[in-house]
DNA sequence: ACCATTAATCGTAATATTGCAATAAATAAA
DNA sequence: TTTATTTATTGCAATATTACGATTAATGGT
């Protein structure tokens, strides 16, 4: 037990419930919307910008590049951060059609 | 540790993680799609439909039903689910309003 | 070569999640 | 009232997640 049974699902139900998953934690949500914002791709100032050890943030840009939300390049010392468009795009179409789901009906 | 440092984020960036994570899970992807299939309200044969435990079922429908995405009336001895419009119209909205962060920037 | 800077990894503690058997609660039917 | 049906709750085991200190790895600058 806990561990998610994922065989009983489809692959659309799952795959879903990955990418809802990795945007399940604010601080996550905090990185996608600083990428964003910045415009330009940024690395080890999500540290101070939000507030959590680096470790610590390093370990959630690992889960958002894990499902490949974002990609990551050396340049120097440091490592710049910024969105998978592709993947991003990719995403949000799954994620708005599963959101999307016709909403005529009675309820009980 | 272990726990979510939820007062380091904006209120928006929590409301979207809680309920992403919500969507965090196949079992709970498959009951909102089931909802929205079925039309009209069901109850317990989501049971049968997805194929884990009474009880497990039981707890992801009071997850829905605690994030309000769902609601559920007492009929007899069996209650009926359904999707509660209002707050998935809300939910959706600010979802989408997430998901469509502006894409066309250079990247590193 | 040495030191500074940056990010990843390791190890660990605290807590959360997932799943189910067993049981309880609540209503319907007999 | 007894029995059946349905759902919620309790309790527990297995695993996952979150967070961070300490360390490592990698590069740049001196």
């Amino acid at each position: 037990m806990g561990v998610t049974k994922s065989e009983k699902f489809t692959n659309l139900q799952n795959d879903i419930a990955v990418l809802a998953k990795v945007l399940g934690h604010p601080a996550r949500v905090a990185i996608i919307q600083h990428l964003f914002k910045i415009n330009t791709c940024i690395c080890g100032d999500l540290v101070d910008e939000i507030g959590l050890a680096q470790p610590t943030i390093s370990q959630h840009l690992k889960e958002l590049k894990n499902v490949g939300l974002i990609k990551g390049n050396i340049e120097g010392t440091s490592v710049c951060y910024c969105i998978d468009k592709d993947n991003w795009t990719k995403m949000k179409d799954l994620m708005t059609e599963f959101l999307d789901l016709d909403i005529t009906f009675n309820c009980c």
